[in-house]
DNA sequence: TGGGACTGGGGTAATTAGGGTC
DNA sequence: CATGTCCTAATTACCCCAGTCC
Protein backbone atom coordinates (compact mmCIF):
# COMPACT_ATOMS: atom_id res chain seq x y z
CA UNK A 1 0.00 0.00 0.00
CA UNK A 2 1.71 3.35 -0.16
CA UNK A 3 2.62 4.42 2.84
CA UNK A 4 2.74 7.86 1.54
CA UNK A 5 5.08 8.46 -1.08
CA UNK A 6 3.26 12.19 -1.08
CA UNK A 7 5.34 15.00 -0.21
CA UNK A 8 4.06 17.50 2.09
CA UNK A 9 5.21 21.05 2.15
CA UNK A 10 6.08 23.11 5.06
CA UNK A 11 2.73 24.85 5.17
CA UNK A 12 0.86 21.72 4.58
CA UNK A 13 2.31 20.67 8.04
CA UNK A 14 2.00 23.79 9.73
CA UNK A 15 -1.83 23.48 8.61
CA UNK A 16 -2.18 20.00 10.08
CA UNK A 17 -0.72 20.80 13.43
CA UNK A 18 -2.26 24.04 13.64
CA UNK A 19 1.27 25.68 14.04
CA UNK A 20 3.44 27.67 12.03
CA UNK A 21 5.32 26.85 9.32
CA UNK A 22 8.73 27.75 10.98
CA UNK A 23 7.89 25.39 14.00
CA UNK A 24 7.80 22.39 11.49
CA UNK A 25 10.76 23.38 9.74
CA UNK A 26 12.14 23.93 13.56
CA UNK A 27 11.01 20.26 14.05
CA UNK A 28 12.96 18.83 11.19
CA UNK A 29 16.14 21.10 12.21
CA UNK A 30 15.70 19.15 15.80
CA UNK A 31 15.35 15.92 13.77
CA UNK A 32 12.19 15.52 15.39
CA UNK A 33 10.54 14.33 11.85
CA UNK A 34 12.46 13.46 8.65
CA UNK A 35 12.87 15.83 6.06
CA UNK A 36 14.03 15.56 2.59
CA UNK A 37 15.53 19.05 1.20
CA UNK A 38 15.25 20.29 -2.41
CA UNK A 39 18.29 21.08 -4.05
CA UNK A 40 17.24 24.84 -3.14
CA UNK A 41 16.94 24.24 0.23
CA UNK A 42 13.39 23.75 0.96
CA UNK A 43 11.77 20.78 2.87
CA UNK A 44 9.58 18.65 2.16
CA UNK A 45 7.95 16.24 4.71
CA UNK A 46 6.34 12.44 4.38
CA UNK A 47 2.99 12.31 4.66
CA UNK A 48 2.76 8.92 6.09
CA UNK A 49 5.18 10.24 8.63
CA UNK A 50 3.20 13.22 9.22
CA UNK A 51 0.54 11.17 9.35
CA UNK A 52 1.63 8.83 11.71
CA UNK A 53 2.50 11.58 14.33
CA UNK A 54 -0.87 12.79 13.90
CA UNK A 55 -2.66 9.84 14.61
CA UNK A 56 0.95 8.17 16.73
CA UNK A 57 -0.25 10.17 19.54
CA UNK A 58 -3.18 7.43 20.40
CA UNK A 59 -1.32 6.36 23.69
CA UNK A 60 -4.71 4.88 25.19
CA UNK A 61 -3.53 5.48 28.08
CA UNK A 62 -5.76 3.52 30.23
CA UNK A 63 -4.84 3.57 33.69
CA UNK A 64 -7.30 0.69 35.03
CA UNK A 65 -7.31 1.85 38.18
CA UNK A 66 -10.88 -0.10 38.35
CA UNK A 67 -11.97 2.16 40.79
CA UNK A 68 -13.20 4.33 37.89
CA UNK A 69 -16.59 5.44 36.93
CA UNK A 70 -16.36 5.77 33.39
CA UNK A 71 -19.52 4.40 31.38
CA UNK A 72 -18.28 2.73 28.18
CA UNK A 73 -20.49 4.00 26.05
CA UNK A 74 -22.41 1.22 24.34
CA UNK A 75 -21.83 1.99 21.02
CA UNK A 76 -17.92 1.72 19.44
CA UNK A 77 -17.68 3.38 16.40
CA UNK A 78 -15.10 1.67 14.78
CA UNK A 79 -14.18 -1.79 15.17
CA UNK A 80 -10.94 -0.29 15.27
CA UNK A 81 -9.25 -1.37 18.60
CA UNK A 82 -6.16 1.10 18.54
CA UNK A 83 -6.94 2.12 14.98
CA UNK A 84 -6.83 5.54 13.36
CA UNK A 85 -8.43 7.78 15.93
CA UNK A 86 -10.17 9.88 13.25
CA UNK A 87 -11.65 8.60 10.79
CA UNK A 88 -10.67 10.70 7.96
CA UNK A 89 -9.16 14.69 7.14
CA UNK A 90 -9.67 16.77 4.44
CA UNK B 1 -17.97 20.26 5.69
CA UNK B 2 -16.21 21.77 8.59
CA UNK B 3 -17.50 19.71 11.36
CA UNK B 4 -14.71 20.93 13.07
CA UNK B 5 -11.51 18.84 12.00
CA UNK B 6 -9.40 22.07 13.36
CA UNK B 7 -7.13 21.86 15.93
CA UNK B 8 -7.52 24.26 19.03
CA UNK B 9 -4.80 25.53 21.09
CA UNK B 10 -4.69 24.74 25.37
CA UNK B 11 -5.59 28.78 25.18
CA UNK B 12 -8.64 28.39 22.69
CA UNK B 13 -10.75 25.98 24.54
CA UNK B 14 -10.13 27.63 27.81
CA UNK B 15 -11.56 30.80 26.40
CA UNK B 16 -14.37 28.72 25.15
CA UNK B 17 -14.92 26.67 28.27
CA UNK B 18 -14.28 30.22 30.35
CA UNK B 19 -11.62 27.96 32.58
CA UNK B 20 -8.08 28.26 32.79
CA UNK B 21 -5.66 26.54 30.23
CA UNK B 22 -4.33 24.88 33.05
CA UNK B 23 -7.56 23.20 33.90
CA UNK B 24 -7.96 21.86 30.31
CA UNK B 25 -4.38 20.25 30.12
CA UNK B 26 -5.36 18.75 33.34
CA UNK B 27 -8.57 17.23 31.55
CA UNK B 28 -6.08 16.11 28.77
CA UNK B 29 -4.15 14.70 31.04
CA UNK B 30 -6.86 13.06 32.92
CA UNK B 31 -8.16 11.53 29.77
CA UNK B 32 -11.17 12.77 30.00
CA UNK B 33 -10.88 15.17 26.61
CA UNK B 34 -8.61 13.37 23.27
CA UNK B 35 -5.49 15.40 22.68
CA UNK B 36 -3.05 15.75 20.19
CA UNK B 37 0.71 16.33 21.14
CA UNK B 38 3.11 18.01 18.97
CA UNK B 39 6.05 16.84 18.51
CA UNK B 40 7.15 19.58 20.51
CA UNK B 41 4.99 18.49 23.52
CA UNK B 42 2.33 21.21 23.22
CA UNK B 43 -1.39 20.15 23.32
CA UNK B 44 -3.85 20.71 20.49
CA UNK B 45 -7.62 19.74 20.79
CA UNK B 46 -10.33 19.02 18.42
CA UNK B 47 -12.50 21.39 17.99
CA UNK B 48 -15.52 18.87 16.70
CA UNK B 49 -14.48 17.15 20.29
CA UNK B 50 -14.29 20.42 22.26
CA UNK B 51 -17.67 21.57 20.41
CA UNK B 52 -19.68 18.61 21.53
CA UNK B 53 -18.52 18.77 25.09
CA UNK B 54 -19.82 22.18 24.93
CA UNK B 55 -23.09 21.75 23.46
CA UNK B 56 -23.90 18.39 25.28
CA UNK B 57 -24.32 17.04 22.05
CA UNK B 58 -28.23 17.32 23.10
CA UNK B 59 -28.64 14.93 25.24
CA UNK B 60 -29.39 15.71 29.02
CA UNK B 61 -29.94 19.41 28.18
CA UNK B 62 -33.04 21.28 29.13
CA UNK B 63 -34.13 24.81 28.63
CA UNK B 64 -32.27 26.58 31.12
CA UNK B 65 -32.46 30.29 30.27
CA UNK B 66 -30.22 30.75 33.59
CA UNK B 67 -26.84 32.09 32.79
CA UNK B 68 -25.73 30.12 34.67
CA UNK B 69 -25.72 26.66 32.62
CA UNK B 70 -22.53 24.63 34.19
CA UNK B 71 -22.85 21.14 32.93
CA UNK B 72 -21.53 18.78 35.53
CA UNK B 73 -21.79 16.01 33.12
CA UNK B 74 -18.53 14.86 33.86
CA UNK B 75 -19.44 11.31 32.59
CA UNK B 76 -20.79 11.17 28.90
CA UNK B 77 -17.83 12.89 27.11
CA UNK B 78 -18.68 11.31 23.27
CA UNK B 79 -21.79 9.79 22.69
CA UNK B 80 -19.86 8.84 18.82
CA UNK B 81 -21.18 12.06 17.00
CA UNK B 82 -18.82 12.47 13.84
CA UNK B 83 -16.64 10.08 15.61
CA UNK B 84 -13.22 11.39 15.30
CA UNK B 85 -13.46 11.99 19.68
CA UNK B 86 -13.09 8.15 20.71
CA UNK B 87 -9.85 8.31 22.61
CA UNK B 88 -8.95 6.06 25.69
CA UNK B 89 -12.40 5.16 27.63
CA UNK B 90 -12.08 2.63 30.13
C1' DT C 1 11.88 36.24 -18.33
C1' DG C 2 8.98 37.96 -15.06
C1' DG C 3 6.16 37.49 -11.22
C1' DG C 4 3.62 35.79 -7.05
C1' DA C 5 3.68 32.81 -3.10
C1' DC C 6 6.22 30.18 -0.03
C1' DT C 7 10.34 28.98 2.59
C1' DG C 8 14.67 29.52 5.46
C1' DG C 9 17.29 31.74 9.18
C1' DG C 10 17.74 34.78 13.29
C1' DG C 11 15.78 37.09 17.17
C1' DT C 12 12.24 38.29 20.61
C1' DA C 13 7.67 37.97 22.97
C1' DA C 14 3.78 34.97 24.21
C1' DT C 15 1.99 30.58 25.33
C1' DT C 16 2.37 25.96 27.19
C1' DA C 17 3.98 22.07 30.18
C1' DG C 18 5.06 20.36 34.65
C1' DG C 19 5.21 20.34 39.64
C1' DG C 20 3.80 22.04 44.12
C1' DT C 21 0.50 24.34 47.06
C1' DC C 22 -4.04 26.44 48.67
C1' DC D 1 -12.10 15.64 43.99
C1' DA D 2 -11.87 19.67 40.99
C1' DT D 3 -10.19 24.44 40.02
C1' DG D 4 -7.07 28.52 40.36
C1' DT D 5 -2.49 30.47 41.16
C1' DC D 6 2.63 30.38 42.03
C1' DC D 7 7.18 29.17 40.01
C1' DT D 8 10.78 27.64 36.18
C1' DA D 9 11.89 25.45 31.66
C1' DA D 10 10.63 24.36 27.09
C1' DT D 11 8.13 25.19 22.95
C1' DT D 12 5.78 28.02 19.90
C1' DA D 13 4.37 32.47 17.30
C1' DC D 14 5.41 36.66 14.86
C1' DC D 15 8.89 40.22 13.20
C1' DC D 16 12.58 41.19 9.71
C1' DC D 17 15.12 39.95 5.20
C1' DA D 18 16.87 37.12 1.08
C1' DG D 19 16.38 33.05 -1.58
C1' DT D 20 13.71 29.46 -3.84
C1' DC D 21 9.67 27.12 -6.01
C1' DC D 22 6.11 27.00 -9.55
Amino acid sequence: MDTGDRLLTPGEVAALFRVDPKTVTRWAAAGRIGSIRTPGGHRRFRESEVRALLEGEGVLDDLDDGADNRPRNSGPPQGGTHGPTNAGLH
